[in-house]
DNA sequence: ATGAAAGCGCTAACAG
DNA sequence: CTGTTAGCGCTTTCAT
């Protein structure tokens, strides 16, 4: 393996001027760089970042802890999009991204910090947190600069990227409104993430606005999951039959939900309206094709990606960035005729 | 940021007896252990893996070179997968991952082996790489440790992981030769990729065990591409209308199929059999849902970081491991009745 | 059982 | 424009 040592051994100069060369400086002579420059590909050398990340104290690496990163997830590309994002954007500005073992089956024993601070990252980029993970306050009063994702936190060093839930729930909820629906239920994920309070929020709003008073009893949580979504909805129906539509906080819950109906035989959108939350692709193959609200997921992680190296540079300042909404009317929605 | 000889200060040690402490020699006082153990927990110390990986040579890292880390590919979970076991087995196994910037728009001006060396990576899993890249044979050549999927070299460093492809696909030629199909076409890949070839190996032998002989023009190239699937089956079929069946060599290809079936009014599975390879999420929910050949795209991943790292620990010699495929019957393919 | 010293490959004052 | 020197944090002989 080739070393700055053994070009400056071959070039005749001491290893300073072979790192200046190598680097861009200004200050070597046209001559003597073109000789490093040749020498360097000649030997087939590659700078060792380890040994320059130790010295410069950075390493151009930004650490990802992403949870959904498993069999499990991927019904939904979800946590697959964030970070095809996170990679287009790093990959533009030329960093590179560290995976980090957070989901393990074994016990999680080194906290967020640790992880960072081990693998001399830079930042961090933290995605599909839970509101009460114990390691998340660490994140904030580490001096490690991060950014979260669906996560409201902001400090000196943290800045938060998400797109707008509460509009975007009030968006679905005032297009069932629009379609003359007043019996809206609202299957929810769990009250552990940040995005479900949100889109409650929304729901509520929209509801209050059209002066709909909304009934607790028809507000369940579904995790987040098909099954439970479906197994929630099926509850809900056959308990309030009166329920003309459902709100669901996520794509893959309203599926479960579709499915639930079918059970009990209700037709949709005849007999119930049902519009998802995130536009994943299956949305668009369901039966019938999901009615949902978009975000861009791509460009969350993009986003989330840009704001961090951004603030390592120093070009900007940690702070939040909120991504639009936009609803996507497919054919799991319409009008009420009851 | 603590360091051990912050330790060793505050214990009134040398850095040489921290430092044993904490990697856990024998040859250290359990009393002198004890306390350099309390005091590294007390000053909050975390290791410097690049300090470490500077000197051991070795980083317990692993680089990911994925070619389908982007927008395009959410569509199929197979890039997504692969990167789930990856990291499942990883996880287990104390590595980190670090995703290289190969799929960037900009040009590729590092090779992999520069990649891997700069970052001191201790090997490497290669995935989505076509059979003419100018930057494999490099690979081959390197002294890194790396293990291919889905492409088959094997060298004194190199592992490779794949499913048996030839096998896979005679088992979907087969089942519509046992449905009484006679005249099956294929939408292939593309030919610079390694199992594309394979996958028309098993087709061409599954005919010809059959007794079928089997006709040039009636292979066609579809790149793995939901539209090119599509276009390429409408041309077959409008040019050679006694076409009963299609084998595709993915699944997102036959959803293309099964699309232009329908703009030609060919019926699947009455009209026509369609047969996809993959079972990816959306082959169950296609309309009609998907038979395909199913494959453990996770147990790819998972395989593949196991291999490297057990060649890596000297467990195990680079060889190659092949993974089982199963026929999946769904309702794109019925008897034929022409 | 412990320490002194060397060195991994690189960058960064500082001096000339 | 170039070299000398020091040092990043850690591990590892080699002594003691």
């Amino acid at each position: 393996m080739t070393t700055i040592k053994d070009i400056a051994k071959a070039a005749g100069v001491s290893v300073t001027t072979v790192s200046r060369a190598l680097n861009g400086y200004s200050d070597v002579s046209e001559k003597t760089r073109l000789k490093i420059m040749n020498l360097a590909k000649e030997l087939n050398y590659s700078p060792n970042t380890l040994a320059r990340g130790l010295v410069m104290n950075k390493s151009k690496t930004i650490g990802l802890l992403v949870s959904g990163l498993n069999r499990e997830s991927a019904k939904d590309q979800i946590t697959f999009s964030v970070l095809s994002g996170i990679n287009e954007c790093a990959s533009e500005l030329d960093y590179d991204l560290v995976l980090f073992n957070t989901n393990s089956t074994k016990q999680r024993e080194k906290t967020y910090t640790q992880l960072c601070r081990e693998r001399r990252v830079d930042g961090a980029i933290i995605q599909g947190i839970k509101t009460d993970d114990p390691y998340l306050q660490e994140v904030v009063n580490s001096d490690i600069p991060c950014v979260l994702i669906d996560y409201p936190i902001q400090s000196e060093n943290v800045g938060h990227v998400t797109t707008d839930n509460k509009l975007g729930a009030k968006k679905a909820v005032n297009h069932l409104i629009e379609l003359g629906h007043r019996n809206i239920a609202m299957v929810n994920g769990h009250s552990k993430a940040f995005v479900s309070n949100m889109r409650f929020e929304g729901y509520r709003e929209a509801l209050q606005e059209a002066g709909i008073s909304y009934k607790k009893e028809w507000i369940v949580n579904g995790r987040f999951e098909e099954e439970a979504g479906k197994l929630q909805a099926i509850k809900l129906l056959e308990k309030y039959p009166e329920i003309t539509a459902i709100f669901s906080a996520s794509d893959l819950m309203a599926l479960g939900i579709l499915e639930g109906a079918k059970e009990l035989g209700r037709k949709v959108p005849e007999d119930l309206s049902v519009v998802g939350y995130d536009d994943i692709l299956l949305a668009g193959y369901s039966n019938p094709p999901l009615t949902t609200i978009s975000q861009n997921i791509f460009q969350l992680g993009y986003q989330a990606a840009n704001l961090l190296i951004k603030m390592l540079e120093g070009t900007l300042e940690p702070h939040v960035i909120t991504l639009g909404t936009k609803l996507v009317v497919r054919e799991s929605t319409a009008k009420n005729h009851k």
